[in-house]
DNA sequence: AGTGATAATTAGAATTATTCTAAATGATGA
DNA sequence: TCATCATTTAGAATAATTCTAATTATCACT
């Protein structure tokens, strides 16, 4: 046979040819967790959700594919204080609230134009290249994250 | 004599007590470097100007004086990403823009109802303590912060 | 002024998350 | 198949911060 018909190619696989990368059992398995349980769960978490589909990988690998999805702009990196870095594959604009007593991260969309809007403050001679809104305080249990849409 | 002149307790005493602390020399040299340079420094930028004044301060004290000061809100502590953590003694409502070229971080004041703004587009059941805005670009030069002022 | 209780400081060890290094493995294309 | 380059890997190294336990300073009372 000349060609074994040749699956197309996902999300991430094109993502990361446009960039030049390779897609690899070790980056699929990777944002595949990310999509499935969409927690912000932080490298070590990754490692531990990874581990049970692939239990050779390495930890060095796993910081080595999220900082990849992350250039790719597959994936969020979201810092709270100086706290391990935690991944978001949700690519719409939003914010987060982080949630004091249970640690837990909620993503919240955020309208249209509010992220021009704040930019706007921004005095003349300041090229924003990203913004950040990040809130912090008490949520009630009811919104607690279900099942997370995207797309 | 019954009791000698009390010295008037400046903003940091009176905040401090507020809080049942002490005014100690290291807590004053410190929050004193604070104002006097308004870079956002870090605990070791602190460490190290702090110690022209007083050569035998420990790094743990900078630290442990550091954290009081922010418990007292009398001082911010501003993250980026994950490096280390910066002090910013502005206590007006203010954004933070990261200069990617200089590794700078300059204030940037809010309109008065801006927080309340963006603060409305948490979904009920959401109860913000507080709110931060971060940008994250190239700023012209002419921006590099001079005399800021506060009070 | 002396004394006990509490607060603050200190040096150095420990911790945590992350990055680095160098070697091994894997895929790609001539 | 071979050479080349990308990727993964284990473990060492790093950086910022926190912890620990001991010392020093301050306060409230007498």
């Amino acid at each position: 046979m000349t060609r074994p018909s040749v699956t197309t190619p996902d999300a991430l696989a094109q993502r990361l040819a446009h960039s030049g990368l390779r897609s690899t059992p070790q980056r699929e398995v990777i944002y595949d967790v990310l999509l499935k349980k969409r927690d912000h769960p932080t490298a070590d978490e990754v490692y531990a959700r990874v581990r049970s589909d692939m239990p050779s990988i390495s930890l060095a690998t796993v910081y080595n594919c999220l900082e990849t999805l992350v250039q790719c702009d597959l994936v969020r990196a979201v810092n709270f204080e100086r706290g391990p870095t935690r991944y978001c594959p949700n690519l719409r604009p939003h914010a987060h609230f982080h949630d004091e007593q249970s640690g837990s991260t909620h993503d919240i969309d955020l309208p249209p134009d509010l992220l021009e809007k704040v930019s706007a403050v921004l005095p003349p001679g300041y090229d924003a290249k990203s913004v950040e809104i990040t809130f912090r305080g008490k949520a009630l249990p009811s919104t607690e994250p279900k099942a997370a849409a995207n797309k």
